[in-house]
DNA sequence: AGCTATTCATAACG
DNA sequence: TCGTTATGAATAGCT
């Protein structure tokens, strides 16, 4: 039983490290496993134990990928191309320009969210806050004017549909009209109620699918 | 508080998945360094947010020597032809990978400057503007802190010359006194004045250098 | 390997 | 994001 908590200290007795090596390992791999599917995270763990012996986990892709992935990260926001393994030293201009690019991406976005200021001056960060401003303003202004034009669209639409409505309510009342006069002079059947119908389509015939479903 | 058992799933809530994300990181790396120092072990440990963010960390050695030494241990333990296939697969995805990041960063970038927001919805461009907002925030939190950090130091600074001003005044009215009295006594001369001199200097033994500079 | 008594981690809140 | 707390999980020390 934990009668009481350990410090973390390397374990002295051998046997007891072994046994605290594997249920831990087996503990750690375990979150691993969950924070990657609760989180959608990508995880790679690595483990060597003491005497050397490899263990790993690796969410979703090849271990080999996500480390690929790490490379590429680091590199370019360390700048430190400490290149080790992996990296073909003989890559020409064109792989170190990419690298610089993105390093220098990298570095600006980090500025730009505010993560990484720590090197930066008061007039640096004057600067910065400025320049973020300018962007801020620009996406408001952007994202007010879309708002306004789905606004005037959707207007513009409304108006249509009630001119649309007010030209059917007076097809409506005309054709109400001459089915009453058809009907007062009883004599004429179904056919002259169709001829009626089919003159009030032809008016429409430019106008949109909304009233022209309604002859159907 | 932890009511039931949670089922291990992808949590479907953002920000719930977002807060568990940064919890359950934080215990596993704990996990992770607790369990190399315990048994000596030698971990490397890459995740990466659902949103590209690395967390990284390595027990002793550089990541790269870890991840060095997981290349070897797996290569020799894997089938020797594929040895050469699998290190040339990584280098072609490199390049690859290094376009890929370069150009996702460009876009964010573009975005953040509201330069290239065209194929963006309404929804887009206001999760958009939070997220610059978010930026400009922390930029000024960190830039005001500066400012306020410069001020304190300041204001110290100006006390402590206030400080030291009083007393050289003190000082200085002593050593007038002295004088006045040593040039009244007349008979003595030279060996006189130097005598009270040092032991003005004897007096402020423990002050800053710049009292102590006066006196020689 | 199992088995608990404990400490630890953390989900659901605020 | 940060803190709190009730509760499930992990595990130290035994056997």
């Amino acid at each position: 039983m934990v009668r009481q908590k350990i410090q973390i200290n390397k374990i002295d007795n051998l046997t007891a490290r072994q046994v605290t090596f594997s249920k831990r390992r087996k503990g750690l791999f375990k979150k691993a496993q969950e924070l990657s599917v609760l989180c959608d995270a990508e995880i790679a763990l690595i483990v060597f134990s003491a005497t050397g012996k490899l263990f790993d986990f690796s969410s979703s892709r090849s271990m080999m990928q996500l480390i690929q992935r790490y490379s590429v990260q680091t590199e370019n926001s360390n700048n430190q191309s400490q290149q080790p393994l992996l990296i073909n030293q003989a890559e020409g201009t064109r792989h170190d320009m990419l690298n610089k690019e993105l390093a220098k991406r990298t570095t600006e976005l980090q500025q730009i969210k505010g993560e990484e200021l720590e090197g930066l001056s008061l007039d640096d960060l004057m600067r910065l806050e400025k320049y973020v401003e300018g962007g801020l303003s620009r996406v408001g202004k952007f994202k007010d004017e879309k708002f306004l034009n789905e606004i005037s669209t959707l207007k513009s639409k409304e108006s249509e549909l009630m001119e649309q409505n007010a030209r059917l309510k007076e097809q409506a009342e005309r054709y109400e009209g001459t089915r009453i006069a058809v009907e007062a002079d009883q004599g004429n059947s179904a056919s002259s109620i169709t001829n009626s119908h089919s003159f009030a389509c032809a008016e429409d015939k430019s106008d949109s699918d909304t009233s022209l479903r309604l002859c159907l």
